[in-house]
DNA sequence: CGGGGACCTCG
DNA sequence: GAGGTCCCC
């Protein structure tokens, strides 16, 4: 059976890019809910689906190693499909056609493996770099995010290297709709069983089969809201469906990845028309698909980072967050940071979240170096996030059964 | 423009 | 209640 790769057995090939720690952490980007795709397979080895592959990435010192699973351990199937995976249509697979190619693979495992061309390198270190945007200078933006607020600065010494993914705009749009009331733990279970229920399967690894994000087409099927409500999606199983076939209908296959040329607030408005995205979903789709980087997602967690961190005062006698809060704390927060004020945003909301609040509690030893004497101002900013944040902060164990989602229905 | 309630499930 | 959205008033 196939098995994730990993850097030092040396048993499979790694190919490499220069990229800095301060540029890109694996770790934190990856694990922030920007994309649920991707699980830590090994000890700093992420594995994850995209652009129709199974990658694994790691990092050692500043080299960014990539390992992408080929043919003989994947069911790809090659030439004129790949193209369309690319174009960003993922391939329904029939029962029919699916054994079929399970068979061929039988008999492929004996074969000698299949090389990389070089196209195929190429091709597939350009896809890291537009995935994780690496044209865009990350350092040179926390240095700007840092002199126009302190506290960012004080944040940023700890969590350098969050970093903006470009994801597929299908799979952005359809993952965040499964968001709303909903936590990231929850949220990356549904998401896989969407995966497993509606995409086509790619191969499996160890105990774990990979699957593509379903198809639009996949997606708008009559039959889609009574699989996803058996899969425990709620509500949301409605929302998907009738937006995937709303898209269908009445705009086409490419209108979503044709919002990457509208400006901002057109391209949000429009993925407003769709039934289960608002303000919030619909910022998240433009900032983490759209290239909207001065998008700022607003919801009450955010809220509450700009009223304990930045005095943040006005609506302070709402409930919830009102539609005049959203733009107003929008255009705070982006007159704060500037034209990626998106980016900057999602620095500060994976150093809030629970599971990475142990780094802030870890002398961080290898500060960049000494800085001036407002070294002790920026201390006094962290210890008072920190402690904060300590007043809430039982760690839990989550331990459970990935095969739970058979929810027992106990009567209310 | 803002309040109030429903919507699903899980911890 | 949770990292919301829809619908009605």
């Amino acid at each position: 059976m196939a098995k994730h790769a990993v850097l030092s057995s040396g048993s499979k090939m790694w190919r490499s890019l220069a990229c800095a720690k301060s540029e890109l952490s694996l770790d934190l980007t990856l694990a922030c809910g920007q994309s649920f795709r991707w699980r830590e397979t090994a000890e700093g080895h992420w594995t994850g689906v995209m652009g129709g592959r199974i990658w694994t990435l790691t990092q050692t010192g500043d080299i960014l190693w990539y390992h992408v699973y080929k043919n003989h351990e994947q069911n790809r199937e090659v030439g004129g499909s790949d193209r369309k995976r690319r174009a960003g249509v993922s391939l329904q697979m029939e029962n029919k056609s699916e054994k079929r190619i399970k068979g061929a693979l039988k008999k492929e495992e004996e074969e000698p493996v299949a090389l990389t061309s070089v196209q195929d390198t190429e091709e597939e270190e350009e896809m890291l770099r537009d995935y994780f945007q690496l044209n865009v200078k990350l350092l040179d933006l926390y240095n700007e995010w840092g002199v126009a607020d302190p506290h960012f600065k004080c944040i940023a010494d700890i969590f350098t290297g969050v970093r903006m993914l470009r994801q597929d705009p299908t799979e952005c749009l359809f993952s965040f709709i499964c968001t709303s009331n909903n936590h990231i733990s929850r949220i990356q279970g549904m998401v896989e069983r969407l995966c497993q229920a509606l995409g086509a399967p790619l191969c499996q690894l160890d105990e774990t089969s990979y699957y593509n994000f379903p198809s639009l087409s996949a997606l708008a099927d009559n039959s889609v809201e009574a699989c996803l409500r058996d899969l425990g999606f709620g509500y949301r199983a409605r929302f998907l469906q009738q937006s995937a076939k709303q898209i269908l209908d009445t705009h086409g296959l490419q209108w979503l990845e044709g919002l990457r040329s509208v400006p901002y607030l057109l391209a949000r408005d429009a993925l407003r028309t769709l039934p289960g995205v608002g303000t919030k979903v619909a910022d998240c789709v433009c900032l983490m698909s759209l290239d909207k980087a001065e998008a700022v997602p607003i919801d009450t967690h955010v809220w509450q980072i700009a009223k304990r961190d930045y005095n943040y005062a006005s609506g302070n006698g709402q409930k919830s967050i009102t539609a005049k809060l959203h733009r107003d704390i929008g255009d705070f927060f982006r007159k704060l940071w500037g034209p990626y004020a998106g980016w900057a945003q999602s620095v500060l909301f994976c150093a809030d979240l629970k599971k990475f609040q142990k780094l802030k509690e870890m002398p961080h030893l290898k500060r960049p170096k000494k800085e001036e004497n407002d070294e002790e101002e920026l201390r006094v900013a962290c210890k008072k996030t920190k402690i904060k944040r300590e007043e809430n902060g039982t760690v839990k164990k989550m331990k459970t059964k990935s095969a739970h989602h058979k929810k027992a229905k106990t009567s209310e």
